[in-house]
Formats: C-alpha cells, structure tokens, sequence
DNA sequence: CATGAATGAGCCTTCATTCAT
DNA sequence: GATGAATGAAGGCTCATTCAT
C-alpha cells in the first residue's frame, strides 16, 4: 500500500558508515567488501548495488567528513565583530570539529596517503582545503582592509593560521597525551595575532635591530 | 671490519633504495615484493636473506628518511647567537631538509597511515619527532630562561613552532603550487617570535582591549 | 485467441528479439540478463516471467534460426523439373538463406558449442539438420530411381551435398573476403553433379585407369 | 648436483593437457582455474607462472590442436605421383587426423565461438586454415597446370575440396552414428574430382544441355 | 503482471612467502 | 649466499535468480 520507500539514502548511508567503521578500524587495504558487508548488515552485491567500487567508497566518504565542518563559519563574514575575535571564534569552531573528528584520523590518513596517487582522492581533499582557506582569507582580508591586522598579503596571513591549526593536529598525533588540541589551537591563534596586529615597518625594525 | 659485513651493508642499502623508489612510486601496498627485487638487481629470494618481511622494510626507511634530518641541529644548543636568530636558522634547515624530502612524502604518508595500526612504526616516528621537539624546547627554555622570549612554558611555544613547521608541509601537500615551504615557514616564524618577544602581561593586556 | 496471449506472444518476442541482438553482438556467455532487459524494454523480472533461465533462451532462439529454413524448399519434391535443376534451386535457396542468416552466426556456433555439453541443444540442432538432410535425400533418391543421378545410396549423395553447404559456410568463417558463399556453393555443386551423373561404373572404370 | 633441469617444457605441457582435458569435458567457461590446477597436478599460483591468463590457454591450444596436422603434408608437394592419387592421399591424411581429433571437437567449437569476438583466436584458426589451403590450392594448381585436372581457378578447386573436409566434419557433429568421416570424405573427393576432370567446355556443354 | 532491490555463491587473479637446488 | 619456481590463501567484483511490493 505504502508507496514503496525510497530506502537509498538509507541504505547508502548503512554502507557508508558500516565502511568508516571499518576502515578506521582496519585501515582502508585490510578492510574487506565482506567486512563492511557484514558490519553494514547487507549483502557483498548490494554494496555494489549502491557504490561502484571499493574505491568509490572513499569519494563518499571524504565528503562525509568534511561536509559538516563547512557550515556556520561562512556567518563568521558578516559577524559584526572584531577580526581577532572572530578568528578566535573560527579556530574554536574549526578546532572542536578537529577534536570531534579525531577518531576518524586513521582513516582520513590512509586517504592522504592514497591522494599522493589517486587524483580524485587528491581533488576532493584540495577542494575542501580551499573552500576553508577562501573563508580564512576573506576573513583577514577584512582584518587588513580595517587597519586591525598587517600583513604583506591576506593569503600569507592565511596561510600562518591554516599551517598552525594543521599542524597542531599533526602533533597530536605524534604526541596525544602532551597535546590538547583546542588549548594548544588558541595560544598558537594568540602569538599569531601579535605579530599580525604588529604594523609591518615595526615588525621590521624590530627584525634589523 | 670483515668484508662479509660490507657486502651485506651494501646488499641492504641495494635493497632499501629499491623499496624507497618503488614505494615512493607506486605506494607501498601496491608495490609488490618482486617489483623491489627487480629494481633492486636481486632475487625475490634474496630479499628475504636480508629482511623478514615487506613491513620490515617499513621500519628501516624510517630510519633513512629521518636520520639526516638530525644531525648538525644539535649545534645550535651551544650556538652563541640571540634565540631568534637560532630559531632563524632551526626552521631554515629543517624546512631545507623537509623541501629535500618532498620527494619522499608519498612515502612518508603511507607510514603515517600505517602507523595507526602498527605499534611499532608510531613509536618510530614518534621517536623521532621526540628528539626535534627535545632540540626545540631546549632552544626555546634558553630564550625564557634569558628574558628574549615569553612564555607560560617552553613546551607551549615549541608547539606553536612544531605545528607551524608541521602544518607549512600539509599546505603544501593540498595546494603545491601556492605553498613555498621555505618562504612561508620563515614568514609564520615571524609572526610566532613577535609574539613570543611580548612579555605577557602585556599579551594580557592588549587582548582585553 | 484472446488478447493475453497476444500480449504473452508480444512480450515474449521482444525479449528473445532482445537476445538474438545481445547474443549475436557480445556472445551468449559475456551477455547479461539485464542487458537483455534493458534492450528488450522490460524489466528483469519479466524476463523471468517468460523465460525459465537464460539457458532456455537457447532453445526458443534455436527455432527462430531455423524455423524459416524450412518453409518452401518441400515443394521442391513435387517440382517437375530435372534433378539438377532442381538441386541447383535447392542450394541456391539454402545458400541464400545462409547469407541472411551469417550476422547470426556469432550466435549460431556459441549454440554448437553448447551443443556438445547440452543434450537439449544437440537435440533441437540435429532435428532441423534432419529435416533438411531428409528433403535432399528425397529429392536425390528420386534422381537415382530416375537414373538421372548415379551413388551408391541416395544418403551418401545427400551427405556430398550437405557437406558442401557447411562446408562453404564455415570458409566463409575462416576467410569472408574471399569466399562468396552463393557463388562457391554453386560452383561447388557443379562439380559434385559431374560425379553423380557419371554412371558408377565408368567411375570405377576411370579410377582405375 | 645436476644443473637443475629445465622442467618449464614439461610444467607447461602439464598444463596445457590439463586444460585441454578440462575445456573438452566441461567447455571453455564452465572450467575453472582451480579444476586445470587439480587436473594439472599444479596449483592455481603456478598456472599464472606460466601462462598469463586463461585465455592465453586458448592460443596455446590452437596451436596444439594444428601443428601436428600440418606436418608432412608439404611433402605431397613434390610427390611424383598423379595429382588425384595425391589429393586422395591428402584428404586421407587430413580425415585420418581428423578423426584422431574429433575428441577434441568440443573444445575446438568453443574455440570457434570464441573467435567471433576475440581477434587473436580468429587470426590464430585463420592461419593455420590458411597454410592448409595454400598446400591445397599448390596442389591443385600443378593439377591444373599438367592439364590432369580443369577448374577456372586453382582456388575454386580448392575450396570446393576444402569445404567437403570442413562440412564432413560438420555432418558427423550432427550425426555422428550416420557419418564416417574417413569414407566420406573419400566418396566425395571422388564425386569433385569426377567434376575436376572433366574439361571445361565439355561441363559447359553437358550443362547446357 | 511488473519491477528492481537484494542475494551470495563463485571465479579469476594476485602476491607475500618459502625452500629445494 | 642466491635463485626463482611453487604455493595457496585471499579478495574485489559479477551476475543469474528470487521475491516483496
């Protein structure tokens, strides 16, 4: 009677998460089509029924990551605000979201790894880089514009901030007892806004002396 | 001393360039052992007189790729110059070092996601990631020990300079042709020394205005 | 009668006109159920509701292959023309008819291959043979009963004739460009009629010279 | 001690017997891997030591199932006997293996089908029914030559014969208790020849009549 | 009647590892 | 020490068939 469910996106969705599971468990090579078969509670051919391959997986699910983290900060533009506090707003956001996705790292990194020779993979990965890094900079664009910031151009600022809030994940995982990632993510934030609130021919001076 | 032991480092080092190459090239699952015995000049057969296995490799490339990077850095603990200018110099060698080994990054990136699942290779890179944060944090504990640099711990502000060296390559990794490792990593140390010049009160200070 | 199973008769030739053309073009075994579905219009479940199996496609497309051999060439037993020309009209008809059939013969030898391990299709592919084989017999006994034609036994003038037909058939095979398969078949039973008008005798006699 | 024998002959001829078992018994795709492994006396791994794939067996096989035939052959080419003596000693030659062959018939109509999509299988038959009917066609022409035999062509001679051999075949397929390949391919060569003998003009004339 | 999602047995092929020579 | 033939477990993917709707 019932007009027959689309049940789709429901049954993508069980695959996909069946295939995060696993593959943060196992990793993307020893995790089987049988495994996520089995964990998603489908059969082998229903995966391929719904996804091309195994690794047509990772696509999908590379957007899964990322997606969610995108909303909301682009309100950070129009936020009212100073700039340093709406930075400080966006490395919190974009930090608890790190924290939030932490146990997805293992997979994440087996999709950097694979991106090095996969160019779909690699292209999903750069586009979400971007998409961050246009709010990030029109963000301090704003800062330069105002007189709030100095720096030589708003991507090089851009980039000091993105390079930190990467890399203090990178250290985490060198080092997950020592590191706290939303801790150490804003005292990094803070010594970066010193020096980008320093007007440049201070800074210079300060350099040549 | 005997010349057995010479063949035998020769053999080795036959083998570890080949493995070095192919994985580099192919990515380390997908390079297979008879891919590595070509390359190398060797047997299949002769590969395992000289390593266990294919992830027994993994440890040894380790040790190749990040042995370099140690030396020469010790230095700078006795180095007579002001800390900034030490740290100058630390950044532009390990980000030297680091453009060296761009080429070997698919590989590296193989072990990182490896090493989430082997115990053995983490402790590998962790170990040494441990000896450059030690170098850094004694440099660092020099500044704040002399008053040329503030901060609430030496540890913190070796992580703002560790992530930021860290996180320079992962830009870089997403978008290679925006990123120049060398001039960015000496710009963001910029940024990071003027903040850690500031005493912090007045850090304190200024923020709350 | 009624218009069910006009329908079921409609339905049912879609399908095996679907797998005549699916077949023929990527061969029985790399042809898919759902590639016959999708060609036919339908859906795979219909094909099911008609069919038993793919197998059972075979039989059914067997009987359209040959099914319109047969009709007309029977009267060529009542035709009150000489044996020869009569048996000219014969392979000509047959050879023509071969020629519209050669863009099935892709599918027609996946069947004989078949043939070999399926009694079902040795079957249905013998009973056609038969009929055709039982025609050229007829019409050659009457030949011999008439002393027009001179053999042994009239099966073993038929057998000739049939051999040739095949035969020319499959060097189309071996080399299209150069066999005209109407031409060398007439040709062919040219030459086979000089031996079965030449008295048995004067054979003998002419070998032993 | 012994310089380690060459067995890559014998594995492969193990092989091959195999597979030629096998396809014969169940055909070409109902085979598996594993069953020319076990029937081999190999394993699976092996079989991939040796040949690359297992269509790769076919052309192999093709070439098994013809090279014998051509062997000897060549020599009617310069036998001084009559030019029928010699075709009845050729086609006795050709039938003899035939039926030496005609085990393998299920194997080699699978093989058939296979040429119509896989060019390397149709190019590996053609050639070697091109060589068969170059010795034919050589044969004949020294026939037509010495005036022994009358045809418009040494081809159209040849093919007429050649169809005979290749349609025999067929006959027996269709029904192997009637058919004695050897006896009628000898009956009927005798019917062609009747027709190769006679002149031209005379068949025209005896047509026309 | 018709649909197409779901199933799962099955297959070709790969490749790390071993070991007789 | 060195070789490379041999192994066999394992895995991604296919596809004929079924059946709930």
């Amino acid at each position: 009677m019932s007009p027959k469910k689309d049940l789709t996106e429901e049954r993508k969705n069980q695959i996909l998460d069946a295939a995060m599971k696993t593959f943060t468990e196992d990793g993307f090579h020893k995790t089987r089509m049988s495994d996520i078969a089995e964990t998603s509670g489908l059969s082998k051919g229903s995966l391929y029924w719904y996804f091309d391959s195994k690794d047509s997986l990772i696509i999908h699910l590379l957007e899964r990551i990322f997606e969610p983290e995108i909303k909301d900060i682009q309100t950070l533009l129009t936020d009212p605000r100073s700039i340093d506090e709406r930075l400080e707003t966006y490395v919190e956001r974009i930090s608890e979201d790190m924290v939030k996705m932490l146990k997805w790292m293992p997979l994440f990194y087996d999709f950097v790894a694979l991106a090095f020779r996969q160019e779909s993979v690699k292209n999903t990965i750069s586009k979400y880089y971007q998409r961050h890094m246009d709010i990030l900079t029109s963000l301090i664009k704003q800062g330069l514009d105002r007189g709030e910031l100095h720096a030589d151009s708003e991507l090089e600022a851009a980039i000091a901030i993105g390079s930190m809030l990467e890399g203090t994940v990178i250290l985490w995982f060198y080092d997950p007892d020592k590191i706290d990632i939303k801790r150490h993510v804003k005292t990094n934030l803070k010594l970066l806004l010193q020096g980008l609130k320093t007007p440049l021919n201070y800074q210079t001076l300060d350099q040549d002396n």
